[in-house]
DNA sequence: GTCGCGATAGTCT
DNA sequence: GACTATCGCGACA
């Protein structure tokens, strides 16, 4: 799919929808020459001013104006004063809906993303762990997904992998929606509990 | 495996 | 001044 089409996609489908689409397709970054991807296997829509538990509920501030520059934006914010969190903003400009990418596994680059969380295991499955992977920071706030140092690729999950609604994590308010999606592999007998571990 | 809890600082009221 | 789209660790099963 062409970068142009990537971007108009991001702008016109509906977060409701892109909460769906978005699982199985790849997060890739390019920092200090060190290369890194995952495929998304978790996330969770945020409806703008429509949604009590969205940042951008209340209109612009200073932390969300990204969230209103349209489709195919990455925004970035700290949470809870320690994390970094990554989401992928949708819709066209000023509608500030994103889709929070919660969690994902390792395609690319995984002994990196083990030097930098500083352990060799549980490394993408969390929002604030993800990005400290992919060492994505404030930094890479506002930049695009098309071009920038942060990318999006679309993919498919591989077989044997399903897909299920659940509430959203964390939150306090409009708790009832069911707009978080989570990936996982289908068990097979004989498995003995890999962690859906993929390969290149 | 699950549960409880403290750390920590930016953002908004 | 209060709240938070989280994480890691220790306790327990």
């Amino acid at each position: 799919m062409p970068s142009t089409d990537l971007t108009e996609v991001l702008q016109t489908m509906p977060v409701t929808e892109a909460v769906d689409t978005l699982i199985g397709w790849r997060v890739s970054t390019n920092f200090d020459g060190r290369r890194t991807t995952v495929m998304i296997t978790e996330t969770e829509a945020y409806a703008g001013t429509d949604d009590p538990a969205s940042h951008t509920y209340r209109g612009r501030t200073r932390r969300n104006q990204a969230m209103f520059a349209g489709g195919g934006t990455l925004y970035v914010y700290r949470s809870y004063g320690i994390h970094w969190c990554m989401n992928v903003v949708v819709g066209p400009p000023g509608t500030g809906h994103a889709v929070l990418l919660r969690g994902g596994v390792p395609i690319v680059g995984e002994e990196v993303m083990r030097v930098r969380r500083g352990r060799a295991d549980h490394l993408t499955d969390g929002p604030g762990k993800l990005a400290q992977a992919l060492g994505v920071t404030g930094a890479a706030d506002g930049t695009s997904l098309i071009r920038g140092p942060v990318r999006l690729v679309p993919g498919d999950l591989p077989d044997r992998w399903q897909v299920t609604a659940t509430t959203r994590i964390g939150i306090t308010k409009a708790t009832e929606r069911r707009w978080r999606r989570i990936a996982v592999p289908i068990h097979r007998s004989g498995d003995t509990g890999g962690r859906g571990r993929l390969r290149d």
